[in-house]
DNA sequence: CGGTATCCTAAAAGATACTG
DNA sequence: CAGTATCTTTTAGGATACCG
């Protein structure tokens, strides 16, 4: 937790103090791609690595049937062989997602959860389901900002 | 709430029963970038707008204050004038941020979270305190990724 | 079958200049 | 001061071919 002498010259002093709280809590998110709250939120972000987590809650996963699951349920076009391999590459960098080699030929390759991204799929789901929750909420404001948007 | 009707053709029959239970769930998560989760996530992991959900979480900011403020401690690099823009249109259209617009001259315009807005923010500060409580089982994780990368 | 290499497109973000 | 327009850079993602 870095995060100290956060340069304030500039802004108004009014504002000292509660960018002053702010600052700690923005040390906690973190400020650079490396930092374990930007990358996490990336991912989440990114178009494929929830859907991933998803589905690997349910089991463990050849990289070929995860493709052809997640070709058919996570959009219209399905994802890439190039990118579903980056993908679980990174979430296995992290520590997300483990990835077992059965010595064969050819090689059997296969992917799960650990335990750290079944706590991380939890999390998701949380945040799915508040957003679904707050779904109508979101489309409200969406019409009605469209709407005036159209003067 | 669509998400009826999945093809499952190719996928083995072994697979059929989880992947039915599986298209209910994803169909929550939402396939279309215009999908509330989806456009959420995509916020949430984009580079600025959780920092400006940070920010306005502590009261009410004009442009240009806001944007000095994550100029100071969003990143060694500010955020440009365009993208701020760009960013709090889009949670306003989502019904996270509220515009606010007193005629003068120059007009004076100021931003603060929606009472959903400080909701979402809420979620956004569970998520990071999760993330930093597992921060070191991540960096570890890394670690041993990379080592073994290196042989 | 899993993975990599190469090439290409699209989208996000930054720099800069300008306007009401 | 807030916003827009234009241009450029960077990054994510997709298509295809090939290798062990």
């Amino acid at each position: 937790m870095e995060g100290a002498a956060i340069d304030l010259t500039g802004i108004d002093a009014a504002f000292h103090a509660p960018v002053d709280a702010l600052a700690r809590q923005m040390a906690a998110h973190g400020t650079r791609r490396e930092e374990p709250v930007r990358a996490t939120f990336g991912l989440l972000g990114d178009r494929w690595s929830t859907l991933i987590l998803l589905v690997l809650g349910m089991g463990t996963w050849r990289h070929a049937e995860l493709r052809r699951v997640l070709s058919r349920l996570g959009a219209e076009e399905g994802i890439s062989q190039r990118v579903l391999t980056l993908k679980l590459r990174t979430l296995e960098r992290e520590g997300f997602v483990a990835r077992h080699v059965v010595e064969s030929v050819p090689p059997k390759v296969s992917y799960a959860l650990t335990p750290l991204g079944a706590q991380l799929k939890a999390q998701a789901e949380r945040l799915i389901d508040w957003v679904n929750a707050n779904r109508d909420v979101i489309l409200d404001a969406r019409a009605r900002f469209d709407a005036q948007d159209a003067d």
